[in-house]
RNA sequence: GGCGCGGUAGCCAAGUGGUAAGGCCGGGGACUGCAAAUCCUCUAUUCGCCGGUUCGAUUCCGGCCCGCGCCUCCA
């Protein structure tokens, strides 16, 4: 069954495929390394990476690449802020960001190439467009791409020249007359003093490649001239992409990519995120506040990536309590999750959720259809319905393993307390136990307090009590 | 102004030309000494407003109101 998804340029939904018949080659725009991205970037690389989790767990192979910026004005400007040389400021955040992706179980990209390790490339890109007559050299070393040369600019953004134009009159500032016309943009920008050492050498002197050159570059590199999908946040239609598209068509006269997939905005609590309202949110941020990255993510699953995403505290809670029944569910099925690749494709009794995702990536759908399974197979399972039936409880296993790999969840069972209980801890349960045990109650409520002030909690059965650490 | 998206219960959020998934919260119940956890159960006569098409519209069309995004380097 193939995977049907929304493709801007076209504007409908289309089949993914590969091209050449064995592997989905994909791009997915990757982040400026200058800090740690917050939650709204992470919406486009969770749903990236649920994007080809689907197609792997469908039993289609992936090449999945995602470059680091590591060159451009902010990282430029925020390493020399530092002190530190630009390769070692974004080689750390570079690492920041795995660090993240790794939380919130993202799959790693196949390749994740850089653009300053990619600035030869570029430069040949460059000089092809130059030979061309796509692009021309200004006065001060810089090259810009001659947008009038292309026909089909605006196509992917569906910004008529006008618009185009007009817009960019009313902006242009005065000290950008090096170009032709407005809407031309950048390949390369000469040195400027405050790049300080920050310059690379070119046909056109000193300078630093443009952003849309980088992607461009790689993805010819790594991916082809045509590749099958490419994809990043709404924001990036335009002018990123559409000046992607622009440079590499117009040097190949081939389709650059056959399908378009954007990412709508992550908004908080009903507004745009953004450093000035203070309502950005990254992992650490959310983690001290006692939030998981598996409930980030459980957050960026819960709306359609077409639409906005609205981001609060409350919603952050209610993906806790639906992670905790993920969970429950897993006990009661002696569930033991495999890590790592997805090897297992069977989803069983949760095709349904298979069948949602296959749909456009409908994460909520298939949200709901897995706790509707969850609730179903659960009372299933009460009923007795899996009495001596090993090879049907395996069926539930493998199927919900199948669901989480999918969504890139990470569900464990409950564990046994391994975790050492303190012997005053175990003498003081013990106690309140006895205490209960002869109907005492407010010894019992005053043990059960002190035990709560030492960090646990305890939980009465019929048999006896169970201790666990207090969280939240 | 141009292009695009949306307005569904207290909150988040799906969906469909035939009468509203799921999660959270809340109510009730079981269990409990009281709790916690768990389980059961209930909660939108209604899908921004007004018209139209239709046997029938939340779903299609038109208008209006409101919110949001993009319009040169923000995922």
């Amino acid at each position: 069954m193939p995977l049907k998804l929304y493709d801007t340029l076209s504007r409908e939904l289309r089949e993914v495929f590969a091209m050449d018949g064995e592997s989905v080659r994909f791009y997915g725009c990757g982040p400026t390394v200058y800090g740690p991205a917050h939650i709204g970037n992470f919406r486009t690389f969770v749903m990236q990476d649920v994007f080809r989790r689907v197609l792997e767990t469908s039993g289609q192979k992936t090449y999945h690449a995602r470059n680091i910026t590591d060159v451009d004005d902010k990282t430029i400007r925020q390493s020399q802020a530092e002190g530190v040389p630009l390769n070692e400021f974004t080689d750390r955040w570079a690492k920041y960001f795995d660090k993240d992706c790794e939380a919130l179980n993202l799959l790693v990209p196949h390749i994740q190439p850089s653009a300053v390790a990619h600035i030869p490339e570029q430069i040949v890109l460059i000089e092809n467009l130059i030979a061309k007559g796509k692009a021309y050299k200004a006065e001060d070393g810089s090259v810009y791409f001659k947008v009038s040369s292309f026909e089909d600019y605006g196509r992917l953004s569906r910004l008529a020249d006008r618009e185009i134009t007009t817009s960019i009159t009313e902006r242009e500032s005065s000290d950008e007359y090096e170009r032709e016309s407005a809407a031309d943009f950048a390949l390369w920008k000469a040195r400027r003093s405050e790049d300080g050492e920050n310059y690379w050498e070119s046909p056109w002197g000193p300078g630093r490649p443009g952003w849309h050159i980088e992607c461009s570059a790689i993805c010819m590199k790594h991916l082809g001239e045509s590749f099958d999908l490419h994809s990043g946040g709404v924001d990036l239609v335009f002018p990123h992409h559409e000046n992607e598209i622009a440079q590499v068509e117009a040097n190949t006269n081939k389709t650059f990519a056959r399908h378009w997939f954007h990412i709508a905005h992550l908004m908080v609590e009903g507004r745009k995120m953004s450093k000035s309202l203070g309502n950005l949110h990254t992992l650490e941020e959310l983690s001290e506040k006692g939030y998981s990255a598996q409930e980030v993510r459980y957050v960026l699953l819960s709306g359609s990536y077409r639409q906005p995403l609205n981001f609060t505290f409350d919603s952050m809670k209610a993906s806790r309590k639906a992670m905790l029944k993920l969970r429950d569910f897993a006990t009661k099925f002696n569930f033991n999750p495999s890590r790592g690749s997805i090897l297992e494709t069977e989803f069983g009794p949760f095709l349904p959720v298979q069948e949602a995702l296959l749909s456009d990536l409908s994460t909520p759908e298939a949200l709901g259809r897995c706790f509707r399974l969850v609730r179903e197979l659960g009372e299933a399972l009460e009923r007795g319905e899996f009495e001596g039936d090993e090879e049907a409880m395996n069926n539930v296993r493998r199927g919900f393993q199948a669901t989480c790999d999918a969504l890139g969840l990470l569900v464990e069972p409950k564990k046994e307390d391994i975790e050492e209980i303190p012997g005053a801890v175990e003498n003081l349960a013990q106690k309140r136990w006895n205490a209960k045990q002869s109907k005492d109650w407010s010894m019992a409520d005053q043990l059960r307090n002190d035990l709560l002030d030492l960090g646990w909690v305890v939980k009465d059965g019929k048999e006896g009590f169970e201790l666990s650490r207090f969280s939240e």
